[in-house]
RNA sequence: CGGGGCGUAGCACAGCCUGGUAGUGCGCACGGUUUGGGACCGUGAGGCCGCAAGUUCGAAUCUUGCCGCCCCGACCA
């Protein structure tokens, strides 16, 4: 018998590092801090990227691709933007290696020295408004609504297998408008989108908030943030979505000619998410059982397991199940039939459990005679049996339709009440002091200052995930400074 | 970069202190018995013991150097 997994309570990241390598999600690959992503993983990666991109879709926005190599020269336009990124860049110095003079391999050409530096872009702002100066002239060019799939790199001292590689998958927005307003909006907009897909896909809630100074985005006049709570307690940043002010169409010189005739700068926003919501998957719904999906990204949603003795056996319940089969599919239903002889019945339950497959169904001979099936659901390790006609089986598919959207459901009212379970309202810095260490969501006043918020987080290791856009306006005073508050912000230790 | 640890079969590790035939478990291959929650028995394949130099009759084991990886910090729009 394989060795169990470690427990949550236990050893959290050892248990996390253990699912993602016992689902076969993914594992570290021989290139420091850089995942190989398997076929099981990406799969719900490709999930996920189909629901994003549909949403994009479904708001105007158009995909597009832009260049691996950002030209140092356009990263140093934008300053505080180039500041943000330059400690975390890999950059490409030459274009040629030769035959080692001195014995074997190879080493770089010294003659083969580039003449400016590219940096592998840790994103794409600078690259995409270079491009965007071409492609707007008028108000009639906006807004400019684009995206790209794409692979990003930022040089990271220490590495997450999903949380934090060097090198990890993405989307980023990018889009130009002509007003503000506008802008304001496309932000606002695709943050809804973010928190719909995170708590309608992902069945995870999320508070959407704004960053404090210190947190935005390089070059950001506004980073509006969906945050995460994962069962160890800590935060997670799921996603975000920037409001770029003109920063970046001045840098590039982005200007159009609006409706009185007059030049003016574009209005820029960007947004992303990561194979890091890969991560936020597992720490959100998974159990000392392992992974635990929610159907909607289950690249497998119902497994159906048969359970027999003899080869005719299982030649008859394929047989028999062959109208249930076609049934589940024509509803919709990603379903697995593992008819694999070389594994027992009881090895693909654990294993199935393990990858998180949502809905089994197990079907032996006496459940042929007794014309039932044997539902078990991941979310909460049950077993019912459930009768079934075998030559219709139409009734018990829209069964398990409705038992799909249930899990789908219950999985978020889950981490719904856990994360309600683990926020608290902190007054003062002794109760704060004390509830960081447990964990959780600290509701506390801060004064607004960078000073209160580093000498919190200097203290405590906790920072301001966001200022929640939804809470009741309640000033108080500042749980660390006592200088007045308008209102509560979320401090976490965080991922 | 600082602190700690580790490199031995595909994977996880023992052996090293005290130098002398390279081992265990899982996995893999084949055969058989099994099969409603990770089966069992038998047979077998698989090793530059991270790399290099040194000590020695003899090095996985002792010494030195190098390389790589992991963990804890520093870093993390």
């Amino acid at each position: 018998m394989a060795k169990a997994l470690p427990k949550r309570s236990e050893n959290y990241s050892e248990w996390y590092n253990e699912i993602v390598k016992r689902a076969d999600l993914a594992e570290n690959s021989a290139v420091r801090g850089c995942m190989v992503i398997k076929p099981y993983g990406f799969a719900i990666w490709e999930k996920m990227q189909r629901a994003l991109d549909d949403m994009f879709k479904a708001t105007g926005h158009q995909n597009a691709y832009f260049p691996l190599f950002v030209p140092k020269s356009f990263l140093e336009k934008e300053e505080e933007h180039a500041e943000g990124f330059a400690k975390e860049c890999a950059v490409v110095t030459h274009y040629r290696l030769k035959a080692n003079p001195d014995g074997k391999g190879l080493v770089v050409d010294p003659n083969a020295k580039l003449e400016e530096e590219l940096i592998i872009r840790p994103t794409s702002e600078t690259v995409i408004w270079n491009a965007y100066k071409g492609w707007i002239q008028s108000w009639r060019d906006l807004p400019l609504l684009i995206n790209q799939w794409c692979n990003v790199v930022r040089w990271e001292m220490r590495t997450r297998i999903f949380l934090r590689t060097a090198e990890f998958l993405w989307q980023e927005g990018h889009t130009a408008h002509a007003t503000e307003q506008e802008a304001v909006d496309e932000t606002h907009q695709m943050l809804g989108i973010y928190a719909e897909f995170a708590e309608g896909w992902m069945a995870m809630p999320v508070v959407q908030g704004v960053k404090s100074e210190s947190e935005r985005f390089a070059g950001a006049i506004e980073t509006f943030c969906i945050e995460a709570i994962m069962q160890d307690g800590k935060a997670l940043q799921a996603g975000t979505s920037h409001f770029l002010g003109q920063n970046f169409a001045k840098s590039f010189d982005v200007q159009f000619v609006n409706k009185e005739n007059q030049l003016e700068y574009a209005w820029a926003t960007s947004w992303g998410v990561s194979t890091r919501l890969m991560g936020a998957l597992i720490m959100a719904h998974s159990d000392d059982n392992g992974l635990v999906l929610p159907p909607k990204l289950a690249p497998i949603q119902v497994v159906i397991v048969p359970i027999y003795r003899s080869p005719e056996d299982l030649a008859t319940i394929s047989e028999k199940i062959r109208p249930l089969l076609h049934e589940l599919k024509a509803k919709g239903i990603s379903v697995k039939y593992d008819d694999n002889d070389n594994q027992r019945s009881g090895w693909k339950f654990a294993e199935y459990e393990l990858r998180g497959v949502p809905v089994r169904l197990g079907i032996g001979m006496r459940d042929l005679d007794s014309r039932a099936v044997e539902v078990a659901r991941r979310d909460l390790l049950s077993k019912e049996s459930r009768p079934i006609n075998f030559e219709s089986p139409e009734e018990f598919a829209v069964g398990i339709n409705i038992l799909l959207d249930e899990i789908q459901e219950n999985l978020y009212q889950r981490a719904l009440k856990f994360r309600e379970e683990n926020t608290f309202l902190v007054n003062t810095w002794d109760e704060f002091k004390e509830q960081i260490e447990k964990g959780g969501f600290l509701m506390a006043h801060w004064d607004g200052t960078a000073e209160t918020e580093e000498a919190i987080k200097n203290e405590t290791k906790a920072t301001i995930r966001c200022l929640p856009l939804l809470s009741a306006e309640m000033a108080g005073k500042c749980v660390y400074s006592g200088k007045d508050s308008p209102k509560r912000v979320v401090f976490a230790r965080a991922y």
